[in-house]
DNA sequence: TATTGTTATACTCTATAACTATA
DNA sequence: TATAGTTATAGAGTATAACAATA
């Protein structure tokens, strides 16, 4: 056995692998995003659908999804959920009568703002500990990581591929470690 | 309604915030842990606790999962996984009678290896994209982030808090966008 | 015949609280 | 009375495959 250097079998010893740490800081960061969405009355992918409709607002419900690599089934829950809320509206699709054409309803759209503004309060938490100088350079890296692992799994740019996978209604989930 | 320069509303845009990044590729990171790990028949989460085993022979089921952040019902079926595949064993705990001891078999630390070796391979796959400096660059700007997280959630450090919320099974979990 | 939104079913994972046998 | 490991139950979330209405 030989107990590599960057997975050191101490728990109590930080891994210095980058796989590592980005999913324990992504879990964290999510989990705190999570938090402060929560804090609105909304989940992070319902922030995903209302930030989505910011800019695509006449699209039916699959189209929608399909955007989001959300299945049809799921959008349902997930558009169910935000309509309860009076966030959005389905609305009869003009040139489609099987469609809804779904849309931000003006408090759907106030909340979107409080949203923001509360992921600027967490993106600030979690920069904190860094110089801007360092905040840039970190982004940096980063985007150059998204890209590549973009090219890699052939994901959409910008879409997080968590999004197709599962809930997000808890503070959940591993993955690694 | 201000659409942040942060977290812009189209989706084929990559969002440059910290936050959504790491999550996202904590995310994938995570997914390609797991791939490579299921590889070797074993979960990320399993991983963890073979990792662990290296240092702690002879610790209770019960004090392995205070370490990990495991809650006792689910250690049960986390040892009996690893335990079905021969991989670690249960003996009796020689000062109490009531409690077990779990060690690592001859096959799991050989699995463990294995899965060290994995470990690497998704690592540099991870950072193929980036030059050795920019990756030392960005190990210590994690790490920053990381002892930063640690003091503010109160986390244990080098432990990933996702361990104690959820499963590992599928590529799961969005939690973020 | 294909597609939109929806539902029904079965399945996985989890948390909570019990239980047993020891201490 | 408390603790180690285990199990039982109920709940949330999911994927798969169906379904009715419309194209």
């Amino acid at each position: 056995m030989t107990p590599s250097p960057a997975y050191p079998a101490d728990p109590g010893q930080t891994p210095p692998s980058v796989v590592f740490l980005l999913s324990r800081l992504g879990y964290q960061a999510g989990s705190e995003m999570g938090r402060a969405l929560g804090g609105l009355g909304i989940e992070p992918r319902e922030f995903g659908l209302l930030r989505l409709l910011a800019s695509c607002r006449g699209d039916s419900q699959r189209a929608l999804g399909a955007m989001l690599r959300i299945t049809p089934n799921r959008m349902v829950a997930l558009v169910d959920g935000l309509e309860s809320k009076g966030l959005i509206e389905r609305r009869p699709h003009p040139d489609d009568r099987r469609a809804y054409t779904v849309t931000l309803t003006e408090k759907g759209a106030a909340t979107l703002d409080q949203a923001f503004h509360a992921a600027f309060g967490v993106e600030a938490a979690v920069c904190a500990s860094l110089e801007p100088a360092e905040c840039e350079q970190l982004l940096r890296l980063l985007r150059k990581l998204a890209a590549a692992a973009d090219e890699r799994t052939g994901d959409l740019p910008g879409v997080h591929p968590g999004m197709l996978e599962t809930s997000g209604k808890r503070p959940q989930y591993s993955h690694f470690r």
